[in-house]
DNA sequence: CACTTGACCTGTCCGC
DNA sequence: TGCGGACAGGTCAAGT
């Protein structure tokens, strides 16, 4: 579930928490959540203090004042939330998770010098984060093969066509799934651009016309930039850096909505795998 | 090479 | 009520 727009959101939180808070401890229990040497933890880890959070595609970046970074990816269900010093008293939202952590997904503890903590929760383990040296983030080989920025100026719709080029015999929706190709959508956006735009996901992406690669491109950073003003999507595990959920899903046209009306046309929205995956289409709307 | 499928994990939901 | 199986999204390795 985290996608771009997700942690974008986390990245903004993140940044506002944890920026100048300098690592005390850190404490993992599962070690592929944190697959690092005892070396540079002890080195470039504790005692270090937060300078940046960045992202790049799906990927958050925390940079440290070691000179290294931590880079991590929350893949479907990790969530990295910080809680502050009143972590057992009041002033938490009832519904936050910020009060009941850490539990029993909690992977990773920091905790800063003045008690607070960031806890990197992650249901399902399949998420990670590593401390690379900074200058070599660009080097690590999932980052190095990233396609465009879909938020980013360079990413002009002569960009996007060139990429869709090369997998012409490819469903668009894999296609746009594809983190080399443009880097940051998933499997909720995947299935809104494409409805917005009025494509079926299994048409094959050199069947597109120009005119529907132009409406897709823009449909694609509309529906993210939408997102990120409702701090993205919480179907179920999905929390910002505070412990809340994000309210996209509210203005939703078919993601999990199979059975409902479309919101174009009025038929039902219906429930199809496409490239393997969960995909939510109106057939009237959105012809191959 | 382009493209598809299975593995990684846990929790939840559905049918018998 | 219990239990097996399908399913969930993100990415990589292995297979066609």
């Amino acid at each position: 579930m985290p996608e771009l727009p997700e942690v974008e959101t986390v990245k903004r939180g993140l940044k506002q928490h944890i920026v100048g808070r300098t690592i005390k401890s850190v404490d993992f229990d599962w070690p592929k959540s944190f697959p690092n040497s005892e070396y540079d933890v002890q080195s470039f880890l504790l005692g270090a203090k937060v300078l940046d959070v960045r992202r790049r595609a799906k990927v958050l970046i925390i940079d440290l004042n070691s000179d290294y970074s931590l880079i991590c990816h929350l893949k479907m269900t990790g969530q990295l939330v910080f809680v502050g010093q009143k972590r057992f008293g009041a002033g938490h939202p009832s519904g936050s998770l910020v009060g009941k952590l850490p539990d029993k997904s909690t992977r990773v503890k920091f905790e800063f010098n003045d008690q607070t903590h960031l806890f990197f929760n992650d249901q399902r383990k399949f998420g990670w984060i590593k401390l690379v040296p900074t200058a070599q983030i660009q080097n690590v080989d999932f980052i190095k093969k990233l396609g465009p920025e879909p938020l980013e100026a360079d990413f002009t719709v002569q960009v996007f066509a060139d990429r869709l080029k090369r997998r012409s015999a490819s469903p668009i929706k894999a296609v746009i799934l594809d983190q080399t190709v443009l880097a940051g959508v998933g499997n909720i956006y995947a299935d809104e651009s494409l409805w917005a735009a009025q494509i079926h996901p299994a048409t094959k992406t050199g069947k597109l016309t120009k005119a529907q690669i132009v409406k897709l491109h823009s449909e694609i950073v509309a529906v993210l930039n939408l997102s990120i003003n409702h701090g993205g999507s919480t179907d179920k595990n999905y929390v910002d850096a505070e412990g809340n959920k994000g309210s996209y899903l509210k203005f939703a046209k078919v993601f999990r909505l199979n059975g409902s009306p479309c919101k174009r046309c009025g038929n039902v929205v219906t429930k199809i795998r496409v490239a393997g995956r969960g995909t939510h289409i109106c057939t009237v709307c959105q012809k191959t």
